[in-house]
DNA sequence: CCGCTATTCCTTGCATACAAGAACACTACG
DNA sequence: CGTAGTGTTCTTGTATGCAAGGAATAGCGG
């Protein structure tokens, strides 16, 4: 039995307690409302059991996260984002990514080093054993770990929203089961691990970057503006 | 006389027509309420004249954006940024200006390119003649030319949301009436223009980055953790 | 004089009533 | 049959009333 924990969840994100709008949120990025459908805030209001006034703000916000638009006088409803956008995100996550690694590089051990560590032993195990959905679970706490250890929480801050973007298009998590890319991804971040342990910033960087990259070339399909 | 402008300010932020969250935001940058003192919604919204539901709406935005702290049920307060915060947020700043350039870079000729050329120029006439306020209005038009200029919106409004939480010091577009410092600064301006125009995408966010890490030291005096 | 307690006043949080604008359907007219 | 006009009904936007909780203060007991 444990008391109070003391280090935090180093491969997740932060916990928001702000229950409602994460209720919304999840509404909208589970797929329960597609696209251009309409989100009454009524009907919300009294799907939660409270009033318009909360459902107001929580809709506020992911207005302002980009998951739906508010047409004033008109109607609520959940965005379609252009595929621009997404390789806009995709771009963002690189640089912050990026910057994530090199600023944890210059750190030297941390707890969040340590479990970086640990997490590519496992997603190698995980690969050798083709069990894709763990290595999935294991990706998504390898880039929580490396941007939470970059230990600073402005960036873990603009890194949230921007994955809260992205979640939208359930195309993070859903790892791309080709062995091929697995194999290369485990790849990868041994490559960022060993950067970081050899304190190279600037080749964790652009290790980091590289991977970012060559993820997102993976799922958006191969090509990317500019 | 003109009719719809067909490029919008190029070197400006882009514009956010929420006028009353604009008004509060001012209120707290402008120096008119300090860090720690009070802000209530009573008095907020007697002052503008509307009620307290949008004062709530745009103090839960700036609460977001770092500027202000709700504490329930008690009081509405000026948030005092720590010095860590203004590190990290400096941080940030490099790692989105570096993108921003990087991505210009590839660009090849826009118009954000020909301003930035013209900025430039400008800009070394201003350190020239030694007018330190005109060099430092032509300096943030330079970097918000730049991130502008990456053609990616998303990078845009994360870097206007950072810019919110920096401006808020009132440490930025105070350029240091140093003329050595305005001399170099402009030197590497000019170089990180002559990397865009190169389509050195590589360089340009090397230079900027460089230009970032510098002009933080310079202010923020001399120390830069990790 | 000091410490404790209860009360009062202050704040924000929430619910609801009302206002205003936009979309749509229906009707009347060309 | 098409179209312009009008009225209804939906939506969100705003104002206000009430509830709940924290903080300070005044009063009381030691």
């Amino acid at each position: 039995m444990q008391g109070i924990a003391e280090v935090s969840n180093l491969g997740a994100p932060p916990p928001s307690d702000d229950s409602l709008l994460a209720r919304i949120r999840e509404l909208v990025l589970g797929g329960t409302y597609s696209p251009g459908e309409p989100l009454s805030e009524i009907f919300l209001a009294q799907q939660f059991d409270v009033s318009r006034t909360p459902v107001r703000e929580a809709l506020k916000q992911l207005e302002r996260e980009g998951l739906i638009e508010i047409r004033p006088k008109v109607g609520t409803y959940v965005r379609e984002p252009t595929k621009r956008e997404i390789v806009e995100l995709f771009q963002l996550k690189e640089g912050l990514e990026g910057l994530a690694a090199g600023l944890m590089a210059r750190r030297g051990r941390t707890p969040s080093l340590e479990f970086l560590e640990k997490n590519v032993k496992a997603s190698e195990a995980a690969a050798a054993a083709r069990d894709s959905e763990r290595y999935a679970q294991l990706v998504h706490e390898f880039h929580w770990a490396l941007v939470n250890g970059s230990d600073n929480t402005k960036l873990v801050e603009h890194y949230k929203l921007l994955m809260n973007q992205l979640a939208f298009h359930r195309l993070v998590l859903k790892t791309v089961e080709n062995p091929l890319r697995i194999s290369a991804s485990s790849g990868e971040h041994r490559l960022v691990l060993q950067m970081i342990q050899d304190k190279d910033h600037f080749g964790a960087e652009a290790a980091m970057r590289n991977h970012v990259y060559a993820s997102a070339r993976e799922l958006l399909g191969g090509h990317r503006d500019a």
